[in-house]
DNA sequence: CCAACTATATATAAACA
DNA sequence: TTGTTTATATATAGTTG
């Protein structure tokens, strides 16, 4: 009687250590990654629990994972980080958490900056009318340009600020991709998204696309 | 023949929603927390993979996962994301790690504003003292210091800067626990670190420190 | 909470589409 | 790089101590 050739070999032990093949190594990455964040999801749908995961590929690709959002667990960071004290780092033990901190008070300082800066402006201006009520010397090649540049970086950063905030959203699922970028949804179910996260640059070599959200893109 | 009563059900199917049984939930969230660290340090073993993972537990309780380690990673991002550029956010799709970019920018900017601001007040002080003395606009010394402030706030915020840093460090793991924080490292080889890593002042309250897990144990 | 233990649900290595 | 199939390695629910 012939016996039908197995069709497989099974799942088959693999020693925890680097695989070696480059292309085994990016499928088992895949497939793993897909896993992990499969895991993470059941994790925080069972138990309620809130879960943040960023992993770089060995392409140094980044992929993300948040739930419910990124946005929302840095956001709960922000707005005191759950402990009931939103001023004082008792014990800044938030690992990558500590960045929301770093933001905000660059946020504030930012801000501040912003106000003192528009504020010299303005006393600058005043001096100049002065000077040149009186002697009409005009054009000074030093400070005219800086501050004008001031003001348009200003702009633009503001602006680049919610374009990023609004991508965030989208990326993270918090808002749905209506807005032509493509979409961050990846699959996920029952309010959770998996979402692809390349950082610009370089994410364009090869095409790893199907999750294209890109932005004005490659 | 007696048979003898199953030991087990064994492993039981359970419905992908929350848990309601509080005590079921949060052994549930132990096990799987477990399982997820530990498919997080396979990833980043077999297919030499940078991971960062944050959870809160049910109980609000935050843990992390790093590799090598979170600052590592947060310090990647901060040095231009590994994509060689550091300066324009192409596609700034990074989940949480936008947050990085948007630190980074901030920074930038932060550095800028500050120039202009100080750049701003020498020239209106350079007004001034126009003014003052009435007389033509070709250059002129102008030692008038009027930005203290903005230095000292540059400086309380470098020092807090730099208390965080150190903070994460301890955290993760990169540092030794030698400020009496009651220590951030958990266990982990390999160059692996597991951290609990609780936010406020309040991570003393119980020792579920044991949240390590070995290969080849089952 | 943590450590077994058992029986079963799941994840996944390999090979191929 | 994703999807499928097969056979097997692992993760875990339920329970006990």
């Amino acid at each position: 009687m012939v016996r039908k050739k197995r069709q497989s070999m099974g799942r088959q032990k693999i020693a925890m250590k680097r695989i070696e093949n480059e292309e085994a190594r990016q499928v088992c990455f895949s497939k793993r990654r897909t896993g992990l964040f499969k895991k993470a999801t059941e994790l925080s749908i069972l138990c309620g629990a809130e879960i943040g995961i960023v992993v770089f590929s060995p392409a140094r690709k980044p992929f993300s994972f948040g739930h419910p959002s990124l946005d929302y667990i840095t956001k709960r960071f922000l707005d005191g980080g759950g402990n009931g004290n939103g001023v004082e780092v008792v014990g800044p033990y938030c690992g990558m958490f500590v960045e929301g901190q770093k933001l905000l008070q660059l946020n504030q300082e930012h801000a501040g900056l912003t106000e003192k800066l528009e504020e010299a402006r303005r006393m600058r201006a005043e001096r100049e009318a002065k000077v040149a009520a009186q002697q009409g010397c005009s054009g000074l090649p030093c400070d005219v340009e800086v501050h004008e540049m001031g003001i348009e970086e200003l702009e633009s950063f503001q602006k680049r600020l919610e374009i990023l905030c609004m991508d965030t959203k989208v990326a993270t699922g918090s808002v749905p991709p209506r807005f032509g970028y493509g979409g961050g949804y990846l699959g996920g179910y029952n309010g959770l998204y998996l979402t692809q996260a390349p950082i610009g640059g370089f994410y364009g070599h090869d095409q790893d696309i199907n999750m294209g959200f890109r932005f004005g893109d490659r």
